[in-house]
Order: structure tokens, then C-alpha cells, then sequence
DNA sequence: TCTGGGGTCCTAGGACCC
DNA sequence: TCTGGGGTCCTAGGACCC
């Protein structure tokens, strides 16, 4: 399909009257935040951050955080004394707990909703075409989430996702609720580095061009835009003008999948690396096998650490293709281990390490095209089951070590109360 | 060996998002 | 001392073919 294609498919045609769309943009407030608040009520209304893994950076902020100027996505350690002069309530990541409350809240939007998509962790599009009563509907869902889960939640209703994405921002600001439309005067007011896909390149070249606000955007020639933003630049015209160029997308099954991390602590010895990389093989087949996938081929890497300005630098990596369509972690272990071997050099502290599954297939495919899975899927898909009833890690393989010395750094976890049998919220 | 246009497929890298 | 991890989409350019 060409990109004039892509663009315009969704466009209504020379002379035909299309049916307005309208989506809506669920998002949950400051996600990880509230998660922890539905557990510890005493937080509301109090500074409160969430870390990322390994404690490095702040990916989640309460209102009253973000009123202290800490920015997104910034190193812990450097607002570390602003956080402890303000008395701001630390946590690390709790992402078991995080999935298991996204979870709820995307079940609960579906339940009102005639068509979803879940963009993200805390955010769903859902398409309105045919509501009567649109902001009734919000107002309505919106109290049910609060209700059956405890996470307040924003909506924002518009004719296009982008839109919508603007309206939600208004939402979150005021009463929750927000319908607009693409003659709304508000998008005079609305930054262009705010709109959904402006990155800070892109906001640096519309800036030189003289385009500031959401309004200006709208208002540009696409042809122009395209010229220096490309096709993805020309939608984001029409989409601000009301023309729906994006619509809702189903789920897609994903060709590669990814696990890594930092270490917790530097590692220099080759055992210790391989049960990092044994347990990150195992992660990211369960993921896998959910999807009802299976990869023809694994990516290897291993790195130290490139901010250290003292540190040796050393980074390597190796793609393998498999002999036959694989989804068994036992055979999956063995490979990667393989090629962390032939990494591996002496003398370096290496700072992380990862795996990627390659042209990922679904099952029933590999199947039709007659291709031969390798490895033992009945004795994996015993396991999936046992861990998805005990809860994640109730079963694993030895390779992944019982000690973990290469283990993250989480000290500051809360419970996972909702998916841990011996972490439940104790009352009284 | 050089001449030319038109096409496909693949890969690496950039930009962005959450 | 301490700087996340997992994705998507698009484009340009190279290899190859006829």
C-alpha cells in the first residue's frame, strides 16, 4: 500500500456525506500513582512519586509531585533532597500490581463499550459512532471505574483519536469530562508540542516554521507539512481538522518480543549473566506462549554501562535463526546461553543484558505452512497454567538461579496484594 | 563493459509514545 | 554511588532483478 493509501483510507470520498466519527480517550490519572493510593488511601492528597525499574527515574507523579516542578522522566537521584525536604512518598515499580488493576479498569470499560481498543497500560480508545448521548455515557462510565476498581479516570470525547487526546488533556484539568470538536477555540490556546505525536524534533521544526499552537497546526497547508514532516506530519493536519485518518486498531500480534534490564549491581561473572539471561528467556517465552506465538530466531545482547565516564566500554550482540518454529524455554535457555558464551569477555562490568525473540509466528500458522515446531510444548504449557493459578514465579527453572545477585533494585515495592496469595492487604 | 528505467525486498536508523 | 524498558511507524538507501 502506498502511503497516499494509508492516509486516505479512512478519509470520507469526493461528494459522499460519511457519518461524523466520534471516538473517546479513557485514561487513567497519573496510573501508577493511583494504583498504590487504592491500597494506602492515606496518600491521597500528599506528593507522591513511582521509579522506575532499578529505582533510576520517576515515571509516575501525583498532581501534588508535579506542582513540586519534578519532571517526568528524571533521574532519581538527582531530586533526591528536593524529595525528601518536601517529604514526597517514594515507591519502585509494582508492575504485577499494575497490570492486575489495568486489567480491571480495561474490563470495565468494555463492559459499556460497543467498540475498544487498549492503547496503552492506562489508556483505551473506545469509538462512540451511534452513541445518543455521548457525555452521559462518560460521566457514567467514568463513575463505574472509580466505583469497581478506585482509579479515577479522565475522558475525552472528539470527532478524531487525536483529538480526543487533546479533549482528554482539557478533561484531566477540570471536571473529568470533556467533548469538544475541531472548531472548539480551545486548540488557539493548545501548544503544538503538546499534540499527540509531536516529539521534540518535530516541535523544534514547526516552531521554525511559526507554527506554536494546536490552532496554527490545523490551519497549515498538509502538502507543506508533509514536505518536512512526511506523511505522518500530513495526518496529524487532518486529524486536528475533525478528518478521522486513524481508527481503531485490533490486536496485533507482536513479530518480536523483548526482555532486558539492568542489573541491580555490576556483574563481571559469566554465571552470574547467565541467570539473568536465563530468566529474562523465561519471561519473555511465557509472554510469548500467551500470544499462542512461536520465533524462528533469538537476538543475544550484553552491554556495560555507557553513562560511566570510567568504565571499559565493551557491547555485543548475535542474532541465530532456529532449525524449526520455537516456543519451549528449556531449548530457548540452552541457545541463548550458547551465544552469551561467545560474548562474553573477561574484565569488563557489564551493566545489562537481554534477550529478543525474532518472527514471531502464530501457532495455527506454523501449522498450515507445515513447518515442525521444536521442543516440549505439553510440559510449558503445564507450567503457564500452574504460574497463571499460583500467581507469576510459583514455578521456574533452576537456571535462573535462586540467589539473584543481578537481581533490581526495588526496595521501596509496595505489596502486590492483588496477585501475591501471601501479599494480601492485612485490615485491623 | 557500459548504457537506462522501474520495480521489490530488506535493513538500519530516526522519531515518537507510554 | 545512583540515568527504565518495551514498543510502533516511517524513510532512506542498498542489493538485486528484469
Amino acid at each position: 500500500m502506498g502511503c497516499c493509501e494509508v492516509l486516505l483510507k479512512a478519509l470520507p470520498r469526493n461528494g459522499q456525506e460519511k457519518v461524523m466519527s466520534l471516538f473517546a480517550l479513557v485514561d487513567c490519572n497519573n496510573f501508577y500513582v493511583s494504583c498504590e493510593r487504592v491500597f494506602a488511601p492515606h496518600l491521597n492528597h500528599k506528593p507522591v512519586v513511582v521509579l522506575s525499574n532499578n529505582d533510576g527515574c520517576i515515571v509516575a507523579r501525583s498532581n501534588e509531585a508535579k506542582a513540586l516542578g519534578i519532571q517526568m522522566g528524571a533521574p532519581f537521584y538527582k531530586n533526591k533532597r528536593l524529595i525528601e525536604k518536601q517529604r514526597v512518598r517514594v515507591f519502585s515499580s509494582n508492575y504485577q500490581l499494575y497490570a492486575d488493576m489495568s486489567d480491571r479498569v480495561m474490563q470495565a470499560v468494555a463492559r459499556h463499550s460497543p467498540n475498544m481498543e487498549v492503547y496503552s497500560i492506562d489508556e483505551a480508545f473506545v469509538d462512540l459512532t451511534g452513541i445518543s448521548d455521548p457525555m452521559l455515557w462518560a460521566t457514567d462510565l467514568r463513575r463505574k471505574i472509580r466505583q469497581w476498581t478506585g482509579i479515577p479516570v479522565s475522558i475525552g470525547i472528539a470527532p478524531t483519536k487525536t483529538l480526543s487526546k487533546v479533549a482528554n488533556q482539557i478533561a484531566k484539568k477540570h471536571t473529568g469530562v470533556f467533548q469538544m470538536d475541531a472548531q472548539s477555540g480551545i486548540l488557539q490556546y493548545f501548544p503544538v508540542e503538546e499534540v499527540w505525536g509531536v516529539g521534540r524534533k518535530t516541535a523544534q521544526k514547526l516552531q521554525m516554521m511559526g507554527i506554536r499552537t494546536a490552532k496554527d497546526l490545523q490551519a497549515a497547508n498538509p502538502r507543506w507539512i508533509r514536505s518536512f514532516l512526511g506523511v505522518v506530519g500530513e495526518r496529524m493536519v487532518h486529524e486536528l481538522y475533525g478528518r478521522a485518518c486513524l481508527s481503531l486498531e485490533g490486536e496485533v500480534n507482536k513479530k518480536n518480543m523483548v526482555s532486558s534490564r539492568a542489573f541491580g549491581k555490576k556483574l563481571t561473572m559469566l554465571e552470574d549473566i547467565e541467570c539473568a539471561l536465563s530468566s529474562h528467556i523465561q519471561k519473555v517465552c511465557a509472554k510469548m506462549r500467551a500470544q499462542k506465538g512461536c520465533a524462528q530466531g533469538m537476538m543475544v545482547f550484553l552491554q556495560t554501562n555507557a553513562f560511566s565516564k570510567t568504565d571499559p566500554q565493551y557491547r555485543a550482540s548475535r542474532v541465530i535463526g532456529f532449525e524449526g518454529p520455537l516456543s519451549d524455554t528449556v531449548t530457548m535457555i540452552k541457545r541463548g546461553k550458547a551465544i552469551l558464551h561467545d560474548l562474553y569477555r573477561l574484565g569488563y562490568a557489564y551493566h545489562k543484558c537481554g534477550v529478543m525473540l525474532l518472527d514471531i509466528l502464530p501457532k495455527s500458522q506454523v501449522q498450515l505452512d507445515g513447518l515442525v515446531m521444536v521442543g516440549n510444548d505439553q510440559l510449558m504449557s503445564l507450567m503457564d497454567q500452574v504460574n497463571h493459578h499460583m500467581g507469576p514465579g510459583a514455578l521456574f527453572f533452576a537456571a535462573t538461579g535462586v540467589q539473584a545477585r543481578w537481581q533490581t533494585r526495588c526496595t521501596l515495592r509496595s505489596d502486590r496484594y492483588t496477585t501475591q496469595w501471601a501479599e494480601l492487604l492485612q485490615v485491623g
